[in-house]
DNA sequence: AACAAGACCTGCATGC
DNA sequence: TGCATGCAGGTCTTGT
């Protein structure tokens, strides 16, 4: 599901809920996602009270009064969502958090990409999972100019540059296929060698767009709903991700002669762009 | 050092 | 209907 957008979401969901609660009951379903839960993941989470929830890139930090931070990664199938009074666990609903309101909170992911881990919250920075992801996009400090500074000598696409998280923190598959298109910028371009304004574009483009998904929710295609259920919607204000064949909706061009809106791979991963809007 | 490819896992759409 | 294939919002490791 996730990209910092769909993070985000969560983030919003969960902290009504959680902010100044305790968790009185922690259940673990099996014993691993990705990796392992830590030893005595349960037990050092029960008990606790969370004073807040902070998000850094696609990670979600649900501080504690103990002195530890849960940290959460929603892979790509993550979801969390709050379970009816009489509703029961399903097969990929593999922990469950219960508050002292009484309201059960599961993680639920299907394809186990995710994690979830415990960390010294004080230590939070040098956490080898957190201490080398570039700067939050949504930060005052990511302007064009910074932008730039991280693409320096970079000769990689620009599309994979932006995927990177040790360059910048959030953005994933769709966002960056977005922003490029929002910036009219070819997926293709070395990233060191964009110009001062393209790079001054850029980053306008991916603020806009993930300002905008927020707004809208996040996009739901299969996995992401907020954890009360709400599906989001931004997924309805794709320009080019997932469109291949389709008319782009900045160019004028005639469909049947350019073919629309493209799809490659880059990286091992799917590219959405137009070759006539974006150079 | 930089990049591509494979691995991890399940579910779904497609095509035969 | 069943079965094979390919693809999916993300990391992480291995190999060139």
């Amino acid at each position: 599901m996730p990209e910092l957008p769909e993070v985000e979401t969560v983030r919003l969901g969960l902290l009504p809920a959680l902010k100044g609660r305790k968790l009185v009951r922690v259940t673990l379903r099996r014993k691993d996602l990705r990796k392992p839960f830590p030893a005595g993941f349960a037990q050092k989470l029960t008990g606790a009270g969370v004073l807040g929830i902070a998000r850094r890139a696609k990670y979600l930090l649900i501080r504690l009064d103990n002195d530890l931070t849960l940290l959460t990664h929603l892979g790509m199938s993550g979801r969390m969502r709050f379970l009816e009074a009489k509703e029961t666990p399903g097969p990929h609903d593999h922990v469950l958090l219960e508050t002292d309101k009484g309201l059960r909170i599961v993680f639920c992911d299907p394809r186990r990409f995710g994690l979830m881990t415990l960390l010294a919250t004080k230590k939070e920075a040098d956490h080898p999972l957190l201490r080398d992801i570039g700067p939050e996009p949504l930060d005052a400090a990511f302007t064009g100019k910074a932008l730039a500074n991280i693409l320096a000598g970079r000769k990689t696409a620009i599309k994979t540059a932006l995927m990177d998280q040790r360059l910048i923190a959030g953005i994933g598959n769709i966002y960056a296929s977005e922003a490029l298109f929002r910036a009219k910028i070819s997926p293709l371009r070395p990233a060191h060698r964009l110009t001062g304004p393209e790079t001054s574009r850029l980053a306008s483009a991916i603020r806009l767009v993930l300002k905008a998904a927020i707004k809208a929710g996040g996009s739901s295609l299969k996995d992401h709903a907020r954890p009360d259920g709400k599906m989001g919607y931004f997924q309805h204000s794709f320009a080019v991700y997932d469109r291949s064949g389709q008319a782009c909706p900045g160019c004028s061009c005639d469909l049947s002669r350019t073919g629309g809106i493209q799809r490659i791979v880059q990286g091992g991963r799917a590219t959405f762009y137009c070759p006539h809007a974006q150079r």
